[in-house]
DNA sequence: CAAACCGTCAACCATTTGGTTGAATATGCA
DNA sequence: TGCATATTCAACCAAATGGTTGACGGTTTG
């Protein structure tokens, strides 16, 4: 019943996370450092964390009392896959692409950037 | 706040509601149609088509009596183009797509073909 | 050792979600 | 007109979601 593309599709229907994940495209990033631009509490970060884990968007890797976290695409090509069917809409155009990455960023209270 | 894509990747987090834009690929259907092959009741598809509609991944229209769906893959454009930045996946591919769909309907409680 | 730091856990809370049922509305048909 | 069909609405419910706070267990550092 709860397939893979449930919590996948699940993870990125919030904003926080989603923001997490651009943050986490420019380079690999610690737990503490991921929450630091948010206007909420760690542990809210830790759980958002968690959620994009077990949906395989990002991975974990521990190493001293340092988290790493790191982002995971395979996730999302499989969720890509499922959207593309849809697809009379044209190839990746990053263009574009970066227009959606500016309306995303704009405007959210828990502005990161 | 409430965001497009929150709406979009939210109605696409749910495995009926993605049967139902799977089945509406195939052709515009009647909302009892679409209801017909699930085990829930004719209200909550009803509920599940509204999430659809809001997310404007379909539309509907209303002739005579009977109120017709239709997909809608504009917003899913927006949804994939978000996607496809995180995209060192491949380009679309059919085939992999085939195999999803197979994965999406096997097992499926709610199954209806 | 002791203090500071990193991150999670547990308990709690308000809101949302996904379902139910029964009544209501709107249309088509005999 | 009167009945059947198509769809939604309203009220309700249990469970999940997204947040909080405070305590806790590792790890590093002074």
């Amino acid at each position: 019943m709860d397939k893979p593309l449930d919590g996948i599709f699940a993870a990125l229907a919030d904003p926080t996370r989603r923001t997490i994940l651009i943050m986490l495209l420019e380079d690999d990033m610690a737990v503490t450092d991921v929450a630091e631009p948010f206007e909420m509490s760690l542990a809210a970060i830790s759980k958002h964390l968690g959620i994009l884990m077990r949906a395989g968007l990002i991975s974990q890797e521990k190493r001293g009392r340092v988290k790493w976290c790191k982002i995971d695409p395979d996730a999302l090509r499989d969720a890509s896959i499922w959207m593309q069917s849809f697809g009379q809409f044209e190839a990746v155009n990053l263009e574009a692409f970066e227009k959606f990455l500016d309306q995303e960023l704009e405007g959210d209270t828990t502005e990161p950037f």
